[in-house]
DNA sequence: CTATTCCTTTTACAAATGTTAAATAATCAG
DNA sequence: CTGATTATTTAACATTTGTAAAAGGAATAG
């Protein structure tokens, strides 16, 4: 495999977390796909029962909903980051969120029927997803302590400190309602702290 | 074990989960501890790293924060309830949050290490533990969801709906930090929803 | 390059929530 | 049972955030 390549790359991203054996890492690999997808396009829709897990290879993603016609982002993802509709993914109803592209994206796709297959067979990829798992529940629950008792400034500050990238690159209107507020609300709180 | 042995209770719940083989519930009821705590005592203080899984047998408990002196409730556990300080646990940081009774409550506790060692040789009790969490991380999707875009009013609505024992058992104040306002705020809306 | 579209800021006003303090109501210990 | 403590509500006012509309900037397609 080449280094370059993005399976290879996700699969060296996963040893730091768990460690692989090379046969799991070879059946891993047998069932990932990469895809890619243009700027602004869905890559799983409304509706739609979720039965994939990606990785964000190279470019940006969002998982967002419609709550009475608004736009609401819940979650941004980058390079090696995990993109889910976990609660869909985990249940198995539809969802009524859908993945969407921020810029050209390249993704990993895994099914994750055959996936969780390879589970019974092989602990230690059982274990990596556990701990993938744990990381983004981690993540879930500091964002809620911070939607919970901060004010949107300071939700602001934060995000600002801990993902740049995202204030960097992102539209204004995506990260007001990623942080709970309206995008006029943002632009007075960047202008007061500017 | 008697029926009502609490061990006993939560491995039942538990193969409604994931279907465990004799000879891991011997080896997972071994470590279990059963502890009574009365009303308003802290199981777990601020500061400490979390190393112990509990579970609520009987009673009810919550895990709580300060935030600038203002104590705020971050989660409510029942019966077969699963009380933990996750971001302490995986990550092995000290943790900013204690877990305290609300009533005289017992808990069935289950030291971390250990268990998570018997993971090795057990991979259903770890599948059992990736299912629990699957279960936590959706949960606190869909919190997060509420706090991100619902008024307050719709928070307690839908607090009202799906935890009606909380609304009904917890004092005002714990249950408006839960939904991120204050009890001043909280007595107003129940106010005019009556 | 230009026109169009989309994004961001600004303004003025409305609504929701926070703050502080006081008044009731409920609970608890002795 | 009673006084003390704790919980909840109410009031008045301040602050934050939302809404709607308009104006200015930036990006994009042709």
């Amino acid at each position: 495999m080449p280094v370059d390549d993005p399976i290879a790359r996700l699969l060296k991203a996963f040893n730091d977390i768990q460690n692989l054996s090379p046969e799991v890492e070879y059946q891993f690999a047998e069932l990932c796909k990469k895809i890619e997808v243009k700027k602004h396009q869905n890559l799983q829709s409304i509706g739609q029962t979720c039965r994939t897990i990606y990785f964000v290879n190279e470019g940006a993603a969002r998982i967002y909903y419609y709550k009475e016609d608004k736009d609401v982002t819940e979650y941004f993802a980058f390079e090696n980051d995990l993109i889910i509709r976990a609660e869909s993914l985990f249940t198995g109803k539809p969802s009524h969120k859908a993945i969407q592209t921020l810029k050209d994206t390249s993704f990993i796709a895994i099914p994750a029927p055959p996936l969780f297959e390879l589970f019974d067979q092989y602990h230690d990829l059982e274990r990596l997803f556990r701990k993938l798992l744990e990381k983004s529940y981690v993540e879930t629950i500091n964002r809620l302590e911070s939607l919970q008792f901060q004010t949107a400034e300071e939700r602001y500050q934060t995000l600002m400190t801990k993902s740049p990238v995202v204030v960097r690159e992102i539209p204004l209107k995506h990260i007001a309602s990623y942080l709970g507020i309206t995008q006029v609300s943002l632009s007075r709180i960047r202008a007061t702290i500017t």
